[in-house]
DNA sequence: TTTTAAAGTTAGTCAAGGCTAAATTGATTT
DNA sequence: AAATCAATTTAGCCTTGACTAACTTTAAAA
């Protein structure tokens, strides 16, 4: 109290909340291309109830969502066929997939469990930097 | 595709979209509580217009998030005076600058670079499980 | 003490991301 | 070919968390 606090931390706080913000407006985004991906490269299509299943969501909330990444031009989708990823949405599905499978290799070599690990690395991943990536990455390989 | 996955991972992924969904519910109580006791202890009290300065929104939106923490119990407060926390809001508010402070230093400690790992830790403090903060804790003491 | 400025509140709007219930379509059986 | 069942879509609702604009209250200056 008193003075003013002269301290080093950033005063800038609301930037860092800013970017917050916008990560948070990703999530959903990432999360959806990246089982998208899963599911045509381990089922051979990506269908909405599978979707619905994995995330835990009801067909209504699945199909808001896909309404969406289509208009953010993610995927493309015909009423009642299964959904398919554009170039945007792969190159998103890949980084994210990649940026995950980091995340969670780095929390597994630091000892965590990896049924932890899977839970913890599911929202880390969107909130780790690049430079922080580079920096699990070369942490795992050493 | 082909046959079904079989590889080791969680076929129950609803479980961990679940539980991100719930820490997404959390993230904004738990930085306004953080907030408010930094500006109680810096400043001597927590008035709404430093509360919108530090996070980067409007006064209204303020005043929104205060009256749902009022209802949820975290906070009091009386028109135009200043914020206050309950026990059950000092207590979260505990917990969370202190596993703030310990992903921050975690991951400083591995190299990200401060301000870096200043933007990094707002997202991730929300995501990360009592046993990943323990393996975080004890990496930085050794 | 009046005036003015800053802080806080209220009202109304919006998008995201959930839900349920009901309608529709497509696929599988009979 | 018809009936049935599963998948998908639509409609309508809700909460969170953001905004702007207008208003009210408190605090500071004149
Ligand atoms: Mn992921
Ligand atoms: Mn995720
Ligand atoms: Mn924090
Ligand atoms: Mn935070």
């Amino acid at each position: 109290m008193g003075d003013k606090p002269t301290l080093n931390p950033r005063h800038n706080k609301a930037e860092v909340f800013a970017r917050l913000r916008d990560a948070h407006a990703r999530e959903v985004t990432e999360d959806y291309v990246e089982m998208i991906g899963d599911l045509i490269n381990e089922e051979g299509e990506a269908r909405s109830v599978a979707l619905a299943e994995r995330f835990g969501v009801t067909a209504a909330t699945v199909n808001n969502t896909i309404k969406r990444l289509e208009r953010d031009g993610f995927v493309t989708s015909r009423p009642y066929r299964s959904i398919f990823l554009t170039e945007k949405g792969e190159t998103l599905a890949k980084k994210c997939r990649d940026r995950h499978q980091i995340v969670y290799n780095f929390l597994v070599s630091i000892g965590v469990d990896p049924d932890t690990a899977e839970f913890d690395a599911e929202g880390i991943e969107h909130h780790v930097s690049e430079e922080t990536l580079r920096v699990f990455e070369s942490a795992i390989s050493s």
